[in-house]
DNA sequence: CTAACACCTG
DNA sequence: CAGGTGTTAG
């Protein structure tokens, strides 16, 4: 058994790219620079006795760390590696100061395959819950008409249903003139009339307020508005949801011995269903950024990859397409090298509601043959087109209608009505920080502007934004240690070629990350997360097979390009109620 | 001075 | 995860 196999490489679903070019501006215009030591002091050499102290106590500290994995078989990848084998378990590994409780604990896991709540009924279903919710929306909608009935009737609002007229240029053209509907939606004509549009001015339309209109009727416009975005909000998420073979798991074909690595094509294959994919609605293709896989770190090699195809640039739903990064040769200062890791921006996010039938399908690019789908460092890029990606739903949609009340109404109490979704009046609540953690896939560094722009519920402010900060300071700091424990651990299992250690959504590494993101998988992790964290391990990997972690500040450069790597978030993400 | 980051602790 | 600390940079 080649140690060196160890996780392979997924294949990939593409991203999408489409993202909003609002993000973009706030990404480039301040990219995350770590802190103010952009410098990288790394090259500052700290006198031998204070650095010996430094790294002696970091060591320890992850040496610690990397015990307590020893203690766990096979920790990069069920499978690829003996449980016995783990060689040298770092005697010198004392210094318990974290706590760090590595679960480890598969039993957590395993449940998964079928966990999912049953949602798998995307259907019928849904769509009559829909139906009902439309319904209820618009009996409400009526009281209101007729509080305010003075003033509008002349404005004759039913009739102003069919003139999509503001909202539709909104909806984000291109995307489907039915942001909010889910997939089933469009079917039902006579629903119809009850458009985004006519909600939307039924919420934004001040001509529709009685002028001297009592206050009361102003919060039950923005109550009625606020419930309907949720309610429109869950009944989406539950189609697109629906994770039923999420996690399941590739079982030990995770890896393939090296030797094949790159031209066998796997058995394991089966699952292409772009059929059940294409049956969504608007399948929302992704991109996938530059493939990760080769990254030539150091090592200048090939060249070949980053293939985007011109096909891929498609202009996707939104997104300007100025945006696409795909092609972004990108050349960095110092690290001309990497270039191509920062060029690569992903956007995906999917929910990848999982191809409706068969989920536990790996993904490969199934359009796609020529690609070998076990290549461990060529993540496979581009392949474009892919229904793989099960539809992300742009919530571009979506967002439309959470946001629409803008309006702060946060005044206090008031949500009376809504006993559901814990959205704030103030401060941060678990819903946020769970939130947050979601979108720690897609940001590691997010900038405070990009998080008032995914929390509207919130109010921010200093301590607020510093929290908020904190938290993903913190998973940062979970997200790094997890990367140096297992690329010790890899080093340590006599992996020598980077390249073999790629996350895959069966490794360990990958466990743990989700089980800290995304406990209850409730949410399919984006593939380009995966590249990321690939990507990651192997900067760790590197840097630690140089030696180059004897230098305090060793970590910067990763940091560096990691911040680099920060996707799109999807839209969905900034309704405030997004994860319910 | 403040924001944001990393690192350490509890 | 929150606190605290030290650092850097604007």
């Amino acid at each position: 058994m080649d140690p060196n196999s160890i996780l392979l490489s997924p294949q990939p679903r593409i991203c999408s790219h489409l993202a909003e070019a609002c993000m973009e501006g706030e990404r480039s215009s301040s990219p995350p620079e770590l802190g103010r030591d952009s410098q990288f002091p790394w090259s500052q050499v700290p006198s031998p006795a204070d650095l010996d102290e430094h790294i002696q106590a970091k060591r320890a500290r992850v040496e610690t760390i990397v015990q307590g994995m020893c203690l766990s078989p096979n920790p990069l990848v069920p499978g690829s590696i003996q449980a016995g084998d783990t060689p040298r378990c770092p005697e010198t590994a004392r210094e318990r100061k974290r706590k760090q409780s590595l679960p480890t604990q598969q039993g957590l896991l395993i449940p998964a395959p079928d966990r999912h709540q049953g949602n798998r009924k995307g259907g019928p279903h849904v769509r009559e819950q829909l139906h009902l919710l439309k319904q209820q929306l618009r009996h409400l909608q009526e009281h209101i008409l007729q509080a305010a009935e003075p003033r509008n009737t002349a404005q004759g609002l039913r009739g102003c249903g069919k003139g999509k007229g503001p909202l539709s240029a909104k909806q984000r053209n291109g995307c489907g003139p039915y942001p909010w509907a889910s997939s089933s939606d469009h079917q039902q004509g006579s629903s119809k009339d009850f458009s985004g549009a006519e909600k939307h001015r039924l919420s934004e339309d001040p001509r529709f307020l009685p002028s001297g209109a009592p206050a009361s009727l102003e919060i039950l416009r923005k109550e009625l508005t606020r419930a309907v975005s949720r309610a429109v909000d869950s009944v989406l998420q539950k189609v697109l949801l629906d994770p039923p073979g999420r996690l399941t798991q590739l079982g030990s074909q995770g890896w393939v011995p090296e030797s094949r690595s790159e031209s066998s094509p796997p058995v394991a294959e089966a699952c292409e269903n772009p059929l059940a994919l294409a049956a969504l609605p608007r399948r929302v293709q992704l991109q996938a950024g530059v493939p990760v896989g080769n990254l030539p770190l150091a090592k200048t090699l090939d060249s070949s990859g980053y293939p985007i195809s011109p096909r891929m640039i498609p202009k996707l739903c939104q997104g300007p397409p100025a945006n696409c990064p795909l092609t972004a040769p990108s050349h960095i200062q110092e690290d001309q090298i990497r270039s191509q890791l920062l060029g690569r921006r992903c956007n995906n996010g999917h929910w990848s509601s999982s191809p409706p039938r068969d989920s536990s399908c790996q993904r490969h690019p199934s359009s796609e043959p020529a690609l070998q789908p076990w290549r461990t460092t060529k993540l496979q890029p581009l392949v474009l087109g892919q229904q793989q990606c099960p539809l992300p739903f742009t919530s571009a949609h979506l967002e439309s209608l959470p946001l629409l009340p803008s309006v702060k109404m946060e005044q206090g109490g008031l949500h009376a009505g809504t006993e559901a979704l814990p959205f704030s009046s103030e401060g941060l609540n678990p819903g946020h920080l769970k939130k947050a953690k979601l979108m720690f896939f897609f940001t590691r560094y997010p900038s405070s502007s990009l998080l008032k722009a995914y929390f509207p519920d919130v109010q921010f402010n200093r301590c607020i934004t510093s929290q908020m900060i904190k938290w993903f300071s913190n998973f940062r700091e979970f997200y790094y240690i997890q990367m140096e424990k297992f690329a010790r651990q890899a080093i340590s299992d006599g992996v020598t070629n980077p390249k073999m250690l790629v996350v895959l959504r069966n490794s360990e590494l990958f466990r743990a990350l989700n089980m800290h993101y995304n406990k209850g998988n409730d949410f399919e992790v984006p593939d380009c997360f995966l590249e990321i964290a690939s990507l990651t391990l192997q900067e760790f990997f590197r840097a630690v097979s140089a030696g180059r972690d004897s230098d305090p500040s060793w970590k910067k450069p990763i940091y560096k390009i990691i911040s680099k790597l920060d996707s799109d978030i999807p839209e969905i993400f900034k309704s405030s109620s997004y994860p319910q």
